[in-house]
DNA sequence: ACCGGGTGGATGACATGTCAACTACACCCG
DNA sequence: CGGGTGTAGTTGACATGTCATCCACCCGGT
């Protein structure tokens, strides 16, 4: 939807399309990979929520804070939490501020997961990644990333304050 | 696996870390909204079937082939076709040569799916993506993109030959 | 021709993601 | 206070992807 119907469509061009075609797959082969070779007993997605957890100073944060820095939905992250918290890596904890929600928490095993695989993940991303770039290259990635970024938060059909990968508030509220 | 545990991790830096975190960002943000807007009642994997499909000249390719063209498990496109079978979009056809295996065929409703989908997605293309880049900033992406799926082949550890990433023989086809 | 390993593809069980309700609470306003 | 509306998170049904396994067939050696 959103879009007028192109009476004549502006098709790419071979080298957009080869482009295209490379970038996508690239994307999709890359993830996989590191998916696959990540240690331990957690998955690409487990890594996300544990590292991004245990970046935060007291080792927790608010569920759709959570979901809005993954870029995830939260019902995703609602289901994946209870995956996680079977598998003994989080906990659910209800929130001083707001009785409605509830915190995140690392715990001591999930803790002890992320601290275990983090060399080996940040590893593989050089590997096959970061390190097979020039700085030049990797400032062009990034730039453009920020820029297409923006721009699907600027035309978020369903717009609202959603995905703001720039600065995140803080919002206080040290738990644990 | 594969990886010998580094002593002393080599982290990345702010501005590595930086990039990565939003490579990624965008990656699945981009693919989210891609998917959503999609018009027609077909999802972005059945586009990337059907576009494949139709682009040969039979409008039919063995289910092999298409798995490594569209670089996914044969497991994986076959439960898809299954789905999309249903749908009417897709047929399965035994293959001549080989008795073993058989061709996805596009339908005619598959063709109509796929060439009404067709200007509104290449649209969105560039108007998320293609058209935000300049020239070089694209040339930079399709010269990475090529460079890491070739590292992730020359690595991979299942080796075989799969992915041919280099020359995806050009087989006409402006692209869609 | 026959055997035996390799390949193409299908399938079932299960992991994960999406979508649409639904609950519980917060907050605003009379 | 007391209701209407919005927000946080959960849940169940269902779509999709993964993994292990299986069967039918090709092919090469004897």
């Amino acid at each position: 939807m959103a879009t007028a119907i192109p009476n004549e469509p502006h098709w790419l061009t071979a080298k957009e399309g080869e482009a295209w075609k490379r970038f996508t797959g690239m994307r999709f082969q890359l993830d996989a990979r590191l998916d696959r070779e990540l240690t331990g007993d957690i998955s690409i997605q487990d890594y996300g929520v544990l590292a991004t957890l245990s970046e935060e100073p007291a080792g927790c944060m608010r569920i759709s804070q959570l979901a809005t820095l993954l870029g995830w939905e939260t019902s995703r992250l609602s289901h994946h939490l209870t995956r996680m918290t079977k598998r003994g890596l989080v906990e659910r904890r209800p929130c001083p501020n707001d009785g409605r929600g509830s915190l995140a928490v690392v715990t001591e095993a999930g803790q002890a997961a992320i601290e275990a695989a983090a060399p080996h993940h940040v590893a593989h991303v050089r590997r096959y990644f970061i390190d097979l770039l020039s700085p030049e290259e990797l400032e062009v990635i990034s730039d453009v990333s920020r820029r297409v970024l923006e721009s699907l938060h600027d035309t978020d059909p369903a717009d609202a304050g959603t995905v703001d990968t720039g600065t995140v508030e803080p919002d206080a509220a040290p738990c644990r």
